[in-house]
DNA sequence: TCGCGGAATTAGATCGTTCCAAAAATTCGG
DNA sequence: CCGAATTTTTGGAACGATCTAATTCCGCGA
């Protein structure tokens, strides 16, 4: 009755009549304890206030049910939706997913790591800190827990990734700003560093290419993937000579941050600069004026890293299929109406 | 060498030539071992590939260091805001929090806070999920585990909680909006269940009637507390006979939503409607017009929070003080400039 | 050389669970 | 009513750490 301190299997056999053993069986779910028996037991863990020590039992079980996400930036809402996303998938599956949060510093990120091992996880899904090495994940693979990376690829491709199709999202984006009667385009934002970022601006080089706009026409300018890195990556545009009029973006917190800078310096987005952004983020559909934007699906792709982390452990495997998730362009109002139709590609 | 599959501290004890007992010393950080004896075993840990086993430590320590941070709306930044203030603390205190989501959903809620507790957490932080009964925490308490509420405090208070002075806050926002010169008011979003809301309510009331605005002129309308609820707020609120001019809204998230409702209508957020919000998201200020908001320091409240579970761990108590942090309003754009005076309510 | 005291190390019990093999209880056919 | 077959239940040995008390070292003064 009276919950104990801490009251163990053992308590809750006292209290039942039966042994540890059974207490367990029943624990389990397991059907080879007679049900009236486990009614019994169920009704002594009441009544002694009994909770599982999952520690204690995972020192003889093959594997704990706790999977850790490791994420880099929990207060930009596109990774919070990517949380939520494998969260609903790992709910159905009886695991609990922790989160931690990195900080887009990969230190910390190692001390995240290690805990996380420390605490037992099963699998782990990661969306690496900017720098992080391959290296980071070696020790986890090898100690045989399986590891998914989302959103970012690292460059020594040894760790399965759950990635967005980036070079093609940067490709639409371009030419849709292209066809829109833009010639001297730029990318904002992202780090050359970023596997992430050379794939949009590979893809945005490709698009422009292919859509009749040439190297010369082309500036590619690194920032910070935030609002601030958006805002200076615009100043430093438009300090150039033959300034772009349009801009595919890193993501959508870097168009955010354009347009923020624009407005300062008195122009309209989508009429004075046109802008494409990268996430499709619920506020790019909010903002004034309504951001375009390269939808990833990002829930999606969460799910999709899950599913690939509960295979693994299931397979007892560290290795899987890297999958790009398709992407598509969602038009809205940054882009301006059509330029004027005399010009000709 | 090559990294076992598993080792262990044995296998480590082994490889340094000692005993397990010098290992665990040396993994504690005692001073009583010699330090070149140290040296070696910290040599034979990085050799063997040795990860430590917390659950199986947990078994004989105190406690473990891990504590849970429970919240109900991770894709709210404001949430994720508040996640991150914790973090900062805990991470200084050698301490891991690990991150769950409840989606604002007590069953949900309850699952998490039970896997939480199986997972041995030393301490918890809560952000309640709406609807969450003081019954949820009583168990959890029983077994010694310290509680804190952040942000949203219980009914029955026996739960420690950190909230912001929420009374205070609306207060301010409707004194400044009679300032600007409206004499009908609403407040928008939020359910009555919720003690937050109430709370809020009280003190917009409070602020209306200190300002010589009566109750006649008041109109509070629930809602939920994102986007979609604010819309629906300001549909039902225009649809009044005698509708209000302006609003104090239950967050920023209601305020954004109303802000497009009012587009929609042709209406210019600002102009023909005045706005507060509440908590100051770093949205806030980026919106077109800016957001005028209560601002709650949310990441102090975070620490706060954090310093609190920390000094109940130590203290073996699982009782504490409320904090209540002081706010401010921050004046941006969306109440428009002063009314002028000649009109008469 | 011996004994002594403090520093450094260690054996062994223990934490709360799972798993195995074996024991006990039950069912059933004849 | 017996024994075989089957279903339930159970004791005891793990798991990988910590902790206590005991043991071994080591330098040093007598």
């Amino acid at each position: 009755m009276a919950a104990r301190e801490n009251a163990t299997i053992l308590d809750v056999a006292r209290q039942a009549g039966v042994s540890k053993s059974t207490v367990s069986l029943v624990l389990q779910g397991s059907g080879l304890v007679r049900p009236d028996t486990a009614v019994k037991v169920r009704k002594a863990i009441e009544d002694v206030g009994y909770v599982y020590n999952r520690g204690a039992a995972n020192l003889r079980k093959a594997h704990s049910n706790v999977i850790g996400m490791v994420i880099n930036d929990l207060t930009n809402p596109f990774f919070a939706e990517l949380a939520v996303g494998m969260e609903r998938v790992f709910q159905s599956a009886g695991v609990v997913p922790f989160i931690a949060n990195t900080a887009e510093n990969p230190v910390r990120q190692e001390e995240v790591l290690k805990s996380m091992m420390e605490q037992g996880v099963a699998g782990l899904i990661v969306s690496p800190a900017r720098g992080t090495a391959a290296e980071a994940f070696r020790r986890i693979q090898q100690s045989g827990v399986p590891v998914v990376l989302a959103m970012r690829r690292l460059r020594d491709g040894r760790v399965p990734a759950v990635v967005p199709d980036n070079q093609r999202g940067a490709a639409l984006a371009a030419a849709h700003l292209i066809r829109k009667g833009h010639r001297r385009l730029a990318f904002f934002g992202g780090f050359s560093d970023m596997v992430v970022c050379q794939e949009r601006v590979d893809g945005f080089r490709e698009g422009c290419e292919a859509n009749g706009v040439g190297h010369e026409d082309i500036t590619v300018v690194e920032g910070e993937t935030n609002r601030k890195g958006g805002m200076a990556c615009l100043d430093a545009a438009l300090a150039q000579p033959n300034p772009p009029t349009a801009a595919v973006c890193f993501n959508d917190a870097v168009a955010f941050g354009v347009m923020l800078a624009l407005r300062k310096r008195g122009m309209e987005p989508g009429r004075d600069f046109a802008l494409v952004g990268f996430d499709d983020v619920v506020e790019a559909q909010h903002y004034v004026p309504a951001l375009t934007s390269v939808a990833v699906d990002t829930a999606g792709l969460g799910e999709r890293a899950a599913h690939s982390v509960l295979r693994m452990i299931q397979t007892r495997t560290t290795s899987a299929e890297d999958h790009v998730g398709a992407v598509n362009l969602v038009v809205r109002e940054s882009c301006g109406p059509d330029l004027n139709v005399s010009r000709m590609a």
